[in-house]
RNA sequence: GGAGAGGUGGCCGAGCGGCUGAAGGCAGCUGCCUGCUAAGCAGUUGAGGGGUGAAUAACUCCUCCCCGGGUUCGAAUCCCGGCCUCUCCGCCA
């Protein structure tokens, strides 16, 4: 949520806002009900002024048994009228908020201006594609070959759109995730955090994901729980409505997660195998910053996640999305799109983004600048370090070898007892 | 799931329906004092919003004692609903 303040005073930069990011909202409507908010406002305050002076007459009266009963009468009808200018107030409030929460964050100055996914910018490359003296499969018919992702049982279980690992493949996931987890907290100075996956409603709105994509999340009825669609909801809303100390400050946590999507909506190719599914895992890494540095913490919260792919020795992309491409909250936001052979396309495994104050606001995380001062919003940024599934792919498709056995990358050896590589099972 | 208790400022902790935005303590800050040990004395220190204003100066007003309703001229204080915490019992991986 962006702050009213700052739409009263600047309206057509926001209104440019919107326009690059391909998006309508109603500002002169929202500007027209703040200021006769801020009208109703004064009227009510005044007559609170005098209902509060006048009461504390009738409170000395009465000490001295003298008669209040006109005064009393003359605050009943006060009262009443305040009492409906603060509905009307409370009425015009509840429609700003709706106006504001629809309107998005501001791009920052460096985000490409666009029209659509196309004009993302790619900032840079890493690695090359792998060569095949073969015809390079799909991860499915490596992994079916292997055993090591069983669909069809995973289907028989919950459905479509999840995977069963098994034998070696349940190994190299629990095994990515450790390498993750390890990079992160002793090479970057992440604290692990290892959340509940359930979570409030309220937790859900902080970070943004109600009211407008309930659709897209699984929900506990009875109890009015949400199954977390990413680690960010129950990191983030840690220190929701907290002031945090400036000393404290940045604070970053990664965790591991599964994450659930309903996906609602999306069919078709995309749907097939691990590229898109209902259940991931997924590790995040969140970081809360004082507002002069988020620009210089997101170029190193995406080195970071880089550094999991180049680790993993595997060929990938950064793109600087554009105007129409970041998401709603996002103030900046790059991706990293790894190259998976057996697809012939790039996958994207991570999202890094600075939120700016606009998070923050919404969920109440402010901190300290100095003693005596006043206090302020942080800068909250996130991003995957990294998804698992794609990673998957990229990674069976890229050390795929003609007699169908994978080759694992150095650095998960150790974390898959010695193992060198992945060979069919029996 | 059953039976109780409770949620007050950075923390601890008082609080009678009006004199409480909130006693007292701790911690912090500012002075002063002092060679006796992180001692003493005085002052000061919450958040959000509105108005006047060039102002991140100043003045002023409103709101906030878990959240949301209600009673009342007036509510931290009374009533109802919700959320959370704790204790005991039961059940369970």
């Amino acid at each position: 949520m962006l702050d009213l303040k700052f739409i009263r005073e600047n309206p057509d930069e926001v209104k440019k806002t919107l326009k690059d990011r391909g998006m309508e909202a109603d500002v002169d409507e929202l500007l027209c009900l703040d200021e006769e908010r801020r009208e109703l406002l004064s009227r009510a305050e005044e007559l609170k002024h005098c209902r509060n002076t006048v009461s504390d007459e009738i409170g000395k009266l009465k000490r001295q048994e003298k008669d209040a009963s006109g005064q009393i009468k003359e605050m009943k009808t006060a009262s009443q009228k305040i009492k409906s200018l603060d509905a009307k107030v409370g009425d015009i409030d509840k429609t700003i908020r709706q106006l504001a929460l629809n309107i998005p964050n501001m791009p920052h100055v460096s985000v490409p201006v666009g029209k659509s996914p196309q004009d993302n910018v790619e900032v840079r490359r890493w690695g090359e594609p792998p060569k095949f003296d073969f015809e390079p499969l799909s991860h499915r018919d490596i992994a079916d070959a292997l055993g090591i992702i069983d669909f069809r049982a995973a289907s028989k279980l919950s459905g479509r759109g999840f995977a069963l690992y098994r034998g070696l493949g349940a190994k190299l996931e629990r095994a990515l995730i450790n390498f993750m987890l390890d990079l992160h907290t002793t090479k970057h100075g992440y604290t692990e955090v290892f959340p509940p996956f359930m979570v409030k409603r309220d937790c859900m709105v902080g970070t943004g994901q109600l009211p407008k994509l309930e659709e897209d999340m699984y929900r506990c009825e009875a109890d009015d729980l949400f199954l977390i669609p990413t680690a960010e909801v129950p990191i983030t809303n840690i220190h929701r409505d907290e002031i945090l100390r400036a000393e404290d400050l940045p604070v970053y946590y990664c965790s591991y997660t599964a994450c659930f999507r309903r996906e609602a909506g999306s069919y078709g190719k995309e749907t097939k195998g691990l590229v898109r599914v209902h259940q991931f895992d997924k590790v995040e890494l969140v970081k809360f910053v004082k507002p002069e540095t988020s620009y210089q913490e997101l170029e190193s919260l995406l080195r970071e996640a880089e550094e999991v792919l180049q680790q993993l020795g595997l060929h990938y992309r950064v793109l600087s999305l554009c105007t129409a491409d970041i998401s709603f909250a996002a103030a900046k936001c790059y991706d990293l799109e790894v190259w998976a052979p057996g697809e012939r396309r790039y996958l994207e495994v991570s999202s890094c983004s600075n939120f700016s104050d606009f998070q923050a606001r919404r969920a109440g995380i402010r901190y300290r600048p100095e003693k005596g001062g006043g206090a302020k919003y942080v800068h909250t940024l996130n991003g995957s370090g990294i998804a698992l599934p794609r990673t998957v792919v990229a990674l069976l498709e890229t050390y795929q070898q003609k007699d169908g056995s994978v080759p694992i990358p150095e650095v998960l050896r150790p974390y898959m007892g010695g193992l060198d590589r992945i060979e069919a099972q029996n």
